[in-house]
DNA sequence: TAGATTGTTAATCGATTAACAATC
DNA sequence: TAGATTGTTAATCGATTAACAATC
């Protein structure tokens, strides 16, 4: 299996790749990924060695095979399609955001249980009443849902949409999920990443 | 200095803290700040000693010392004010997300460099435009930013912005900054969060 | 006292980094 | 050939986990 800190890597060597290649580049050299993303040259031939892609000595690697095997391994070459629960700030943003798309991600509908937001137009994508959810997914057969609906009531809407069928989560509500394991949840957590940042902030100003 | 994993737990404790609190609890043992967030036990302990809090054999860990050492640890005891600037979709959510608060995180004015958004209210903040950041620097001594704006412009703001005294940024573009070493730089990227998700998701379905 | 819990030291595990042979 | 680069094996580093004494 591939690592978790060389995934996380992979859309910074995926953007960077797609970047040489529109300037007409056909190889790059680990040397060059590792100057241009911070990295050291022996972890990025590290990365590389886990997607499967051999390099040329003195030339490097080629570029369309290894965003190839990048998005491969990511699974980015195939489409993947999500509903979206909550339509509130975040959601919104969410809904009308159109970076997903270079990594294979589609929300195809959104929903919120508040009457007032039905029928609002977000990008492309019609708000929709709550009620509709079980058929949505049992007529899509979508199985991917993101969350951003408040922490307060996220345990139990994810409780809800596992029994309709629903695989994966990804949650942007501050609380942690209590699912059956095989059901994958990732959350991404502005708090989490704040920490970071303000606990260095602080060490910083403390010096 | 305390192991950046142990940071990005703290909020996860600090969470569940407030809740034992409030429902009228003055002592929580690591055992049970365990089950609650699928960590172990020894864990806990480990992220607990490095606040410096000691607890009672048989008893726990006094709740009200715990919550105030951690904020403390993460410098979430001082408020911090900061910039955003971009008032795109993101940005429009950041502005008037509310959960920042609960951070000792504030979010001061908000800036656009498009004309039609000027004047434009997100919750209590009034978009302003770009032109003004300098002065508004200056006057306020603000040294945090928020980067909401595209990646192909966000290397440029931001070493605008180192010029103009900004210290630390949290930046939400898709792109690594580079950036003198006194300055502070968080990306948060759901490019990132989402290739692992995706990577997990992909492994999952091919079983 | 017995038993649950804390706190620390040592062992383990996994990722990063260093060293170096292989290649063009 | 010389030199830049790849790829792998071994060493290092840091965090997690196990083991166990100390405490109430």
């Amino acid at each position: 299996m591939v690592p978790i800190p060389t995934i996380k890597r992979f859309p910074s060597y995926l953007r960077l790749l797609y970047h040489y290649q529109e300037e007409g580049h056909q190889w790059i050299s680990a040397t060059t990924l590792a100057k241009e993303l911070s990295f050291t040259a022996v972890q990025v031939r590290k990365d590389v060695s886990a997607t499967g892609v051999e390099g040329k000595p003195k030339i490097g690697f080629e570029i369309a095979p290894l965003i190839d095997a990048i998005r491969h391994t990511l699974g980015w070459d195939c489409q993947t399609e999500a509903i979206l629960i909550g339509a509130g700030n975040l959601g919104s943003a969410f809904a009308r955001y159109e970076g997903f798309s270079s990594y294979g991600f589609r929300i195809v509908a959104v929903f919120d249980n508040d009457p007032a937001k039905e029928g609002l137009l977000l990008g492309s994508l019609q708000v929709q009443p709550v009620t509709g959810i079980a058929s949505y997914i049992a007529q899509s057969g979508v199985d991917f849902a993101l969350l951003a609906i408040p922490a307060s009531v996220v345990q139990q809407v994810a409780e809800e949409l596992v029994q309709l069928g629903i695989k994966a989560f990804w949650n942007f509500a501050p609380r942690n999920l209590k699912l059956p394991a095989s059901v994958l949840v990732q959350r991404t957590d502005l708090s989490t990443s704040f920490a970071v940042l303000s606990a260095r902030y602080t060490a910083q100003k403390a010096r």
